[in-house]
DNA sequence: TATTTGTCGAGACTGCTAGTCTTGTCAAGC
DNA sequence: GCTTGACAAGACTAGCAGTCTCGACAAATA
């Protein structure tokens, strides 16, 4: 989520709403430059916080993680929260972006079946690994009350949307898929069952179900 | 949802937590049954927390319903909501499936493709209407959260859910669908695509994506 | 070394909500 | 008239997000 959250060793996350660093710069006023003052930001404390948020994330089973439990755990105060992060689901989305892979590009093999078969079930593996999905459920739920978080997570998704709509695209200029195919129907056709089935649970998201719904979608948007 | 709550003029909820009106019952006990003495429930009180309900729950622009406001607007007393109801949630889905339509069968004109178009758009229209859009998503939200309600959204949905089913499975006896499609699946894609675009609203659910979407998953899944 | 600036942990505090409990009232049957 | 149970009103508890305050501490500067 880079493009969220571009932080770097000292950097503060993008959607703080008050920066204090960069209250010094104000562009327009030739106001001398002054590096910096005072006491420097705790990189441990920092983090302890994602940890401590991936960490329940990945251990509640359903219960929504409070802030009080993150800062707890990290042994930091609540202020040191909210002064890095503007809101708890900000904290709790870059808990699990934190190490994701952040360059997602799809596969590109030159042949679509192939490159969507693995897209399709790379996708559904990556999320059904343990400290991954038991946190993106969280986040999920959480999302759905957050109009902010929700927001976020959407920049987070659009990021493989786009990779798999290239994906789509390619294979339809080499004509391995009918020229009006509808391309955002098919991404969501994908995303639109991985989600339902990861939040509901009620069918698998196995590499066999992976297959079948690639070929399924290939062959009912084929070229004439 | 006559199944989770099947209420008559004096019947309470099947999901209440104490049954008042059964405790002189008591099985095994040949206890002498006695009718009925006290008040009697008040049905306008009743009517007017599933209309107002219903009311803030269409107009609640994303923000979660409150009791409060539920037993304000129909001017009654909060116990009076929970002493028919045993959660919020309860109230909420009660409200919202009051009026629509229990019987929810699949067309059945004798050819797939008529059928799942007919479903497919018919499901697609049916969440747009102005009334239920805004309930629906709002309830959908409060239920990522709330696992009492998401079981009870849950058989909610199972009842559709069967009736696609059971269209996809007629015309695959009819050699319309592959004999070895996976119908679990398709009916996933309807409602993946389907709960996906409406909750996030990015995409059209129109009658032209509903045709689409039918005539993709019947040529996707058809017989060789 | 002393001062300034800004972070730190701790925890009190506000505001909101779900759900419970209490109180006094009212209606239906005995 | 008495009992039973529904009723409106609203106080109350518990949990949570987010704010505010405090005294301690660390980095840069004078």
């Amino acid at each position: 989520m880079s493009e969220t959250e571009p932080r770097s060793e000292q950097a503060a996350p993008a959607v703080r709403t008050q920066q204090p660093e960069r209250t010094d710069q104000t562009p327009e006023q030739t106001a001398p430059t002054r590096p910096h003052t005072g006491r420097r930001r705790n990189e441990a404390a920092h983090r302890a916080i994602l940890d401590a948020a991936l960490h329940l994330l990945a251990d509640s089973d359903g219960t929504p993680v409070t802030i009080d439990a993150i800062a707890r755990t990290a042994g930091v105060g609540k202020q040191t929260v909210y002064r890095w992060w503007p809101s708890k689901g900000a904290v709790l989305l870059d808990a699990l972006t934190d190490r994701a892979d952040q360059d997602v590009r799809g596969p590109d093999t030159g042949t679509l079946r192939t490159d969507l078969r693995t897209f399709v079930a790379t996708t559904f593996d990556a999320a059904q690994r343990s400290t991954t999905a038991s946190a993106l459920r969280t986040l999920a739920r959480e999302a759905a009350r957050d109009p902010h978080l929700a927001e976020l997570m959407q920049t987070f998704t659009a990021t493989r949307r786009t990779a798999l709509r290239e994906l789509l695209s390619r294979g339809r200029e080499r004509g391995e898929l009918a020229g009006d195919a509808d391309l955002e129907l098919i991404v969501d056709q994908v995303y639109g069952v991985f989600w339902y089935r990861f939040l509901l649970g009620h069918g698998p998201l196995d590499p066999n179900t992976a297959e079948r719904l690639a070929d399924s979608l290939l062959t009912g948007n084929a070229a004439d």
